[in-house]
RNA sequence: CGGGGCGUAGCGCAGCCUGGUCAGCGCGCCGGGUUUGGGUCCCGGAGGUCGCCGGUUCGAAUCCGGCCGCCCCGACCA
């Protein structure tokens, strides 16, 4: 039997198979406006099962819920030098505040007369507006920690824009935190980026690589950006999630003081950290495969489907696959039964694969008969069959538990598998000819960086230190500091 | 911004070179029947000012000029 292929293999063409995956599994589609998307309801339901996870950690770290607004005055934006120099670039402004019938070019267009004295901003990110608040939120030490959240939009007028890993407009959650010390920042700094590795791990089953940023790759405005590197299967880095220590330069440009309990007067010191729906991305470059998606089970927005297989008796079959999925959904699992009748069993068996659901259960006569069912896994595709008793519930529990493990491990393995440590300028060459990722000692300048990436496409994903020293492949120095080198989205 | 591709039915496409029963196919949709343990099959039906503007011509989806938009690859970026 031909197998109908909607989408490419990932072997062959996989920026291809990666834009037919979002669109057939139904994560999204292109907007009317170039560079946006819409999130349809199968990605938005990922989307907030990210939500609801990392805003409980969120808040269980001391965080609390804001909403400042889209609109940010251009002059805000002056403020600080090398923020305005990484976003000026990608801004989109509002200038106008109403639209008439222009009778010359007979076409809708803004009313000339209803020019704003100030153009707006949409913000590409919201350090501006919040520090410019924060001035008035702090005066004392006692004002101190603040420590807040927001989930939005946001919005950077990109160049290439790619769905989920690179929108003109995308949706995000920004951390951003004041306080009275330089070390109590960077501990927050440093604990945030944990907590985004600890949800990698446990929710989207990736580990990814984690250290610090070059100061070429920087956030604009900070001193420190830690990141989180994952790597996808085609060998190319993405980065997943940011936590910058930015020093007290918001807190100079936007004049926020506070006195001390000794009396005297301090700049204040920050953080901001951030995680967006790049992470869909993520999760699918990560985890899919030929056939689609392959759903991580605790984000999964249906974690078992059921299928039946009509046969002669069809109320029995329905009856049936409705009992089995009550009997889930009362375990706390996410069950979807697919009673469509138009569409036959092998059809919806592409259709879930495609969607990445992790666990299919088929019922048919011969189950009811034999009071068991059939059992499929999408990471696998093992099939096996169990009783249909008391334990199911238990059973799929634990199965999706091992699915989330095997996917972790597979990401693990090939994490592991594709990266080689190098010693010498020529090796790193030579594996990246490869495909490969390169860790090598590191202790080079911005201009070595630079060559870097003009000789071989490639960046300095993160830093970190190792145990002992090597040679630096470009300077030769001893360094106890390692570099990841990798093409990145 | 540079390179490439595309715009014809809801979606995917053919037709264009060589102007004239070229308004066509597949999927989907609607109606009826059949089938259901890995993408059933058959019958009937609805649906398009061929991206926009202008030109050439007796006649333009097709030729010419201009404009607009989108996608892919690169430089920039979460």
């Amino acid at each position: 039997m031909p197998e109908k292929r909607t989408i490419p293999a990932q072997s062959e063409n996989f920026s291809e198979w990666y834009i037919q995956v979002v669109l057939n599994s139904g994560l999204a589609e292109y907007a009317p406006v170039r560079g946006c998307m819409i999130i349809k309801p199968y990605g938005y339901a990922l989307w907030q099962n990210i939500q609801t996870e990392l805003d409980r950690r969120i808040r269980e770290t001391g965080h609390l819920n804001v909403y400042f607004p889209l609109l940010i005055p251009v002059s805000f934006f002056a403020r600080e030098a090398q923020h305005i120099e990484g976003f000026a670039k990608e801004c989109a402004v509002v200038t106008h505040y109403r639209l008439h019938w222009d009778a010359h070019q007979q076409q809708i267009a803004p009313d000339p007369d209803a020019q704003l004295t100030e153009p707006y901003v949409i913000r590409p990110t919201s350090e501006t507006i919040i520090w410019h608040t924060f001035r008035k939120w702090i005066q004392s030490w006692r004002d101190l920690p603040i420590k807040i959240n927001q989930w939005a939009n946001v919005m950077r007028w990109e160049m290439r824009p790619r769905l989920f890993l690179r929108t003109s407009e995308f949706l995000w959650q920004e951390g951003h935190t004041a306080h009275a010390t330089r070390q109590e920042a960077e501990q927050e700094a440093r604990q945030m980026h944990q907590m985004y590795l600890e949800f990698f791990r446990e929710y989207l089953a990736i580990e990814p690589y984690t250290g610090w940023k070059s100061p070429r790759e920087r956030f604009a405005g900070a001193e420190q950006t830690y990141t989180l590197e994952g790597i996808m299967r085609d060998g190319k880095a993405l980065q997943m999630g940011t936590s910058h220590f930015l020093g007290q330069n918001f807190a100079r440009a936007f004049d926020v003081q506070f006195t001390t309990q000794e009396g005297t007067r301090e700049y204040v010191w920050a953080t901001s950290w951030g995680v967006s729906t790049r992470l869909i991305g993520a999760l699918v470059m990560a985890h899919g495969d030929d056939h689609g998606l392959r759903l991580p089970p605790r984000l999964a927005p249906i974690q078992v489907v059921i299928i039946p297989i009509w046969g002669k008796d069809e109320p029995a079959v329905e009856d049936a696959c409705q009992q089995i999925a009550r009997m889930l959904q009362q375990a706390g699992i996410r069950t979807h039964i697919d009673l469509d009748r138009e569409h036959r069993p092998g059809w919806k068996f592409h259709e879930y694969e495609l969607r990445g659901v992790p666990v299919r259960i088929v019922i048919g006569p011969k189950d009811i008969q034999q009071r068991a069912v059939e059992v499929a896994r999408r990471d696998t595709g093992e099939k096996q069959t169990l009783p249909w008793n008391d334990q199911l519930p238990t059973a799929i529990h634990d199965l999706l538990h091992t699915i989330h493990n095997t996917l972790l491990n597979q990401y693990k393995a090939f994490q592991q598998q594709i990266t080689v440590e190098a010693t010498s300028f020529q090796q790193m060459a030579q594996a990246l000819q490869d495909g490969k990722v390169v860790c090598v000692p590191w202790a080079g300048s911005d201009h070595h960086e630079e060559q870097l990436q003009e000789q071989h496409n490639v960046t300095i994903r993160c830093l970190w230190t190792d145990d002992y020293e090597e040679p630096c492949i470009v300077t030769g120095q001893k360094t106890r500091v390692r570099a990841l080198i990798a093409p990145a989205y």
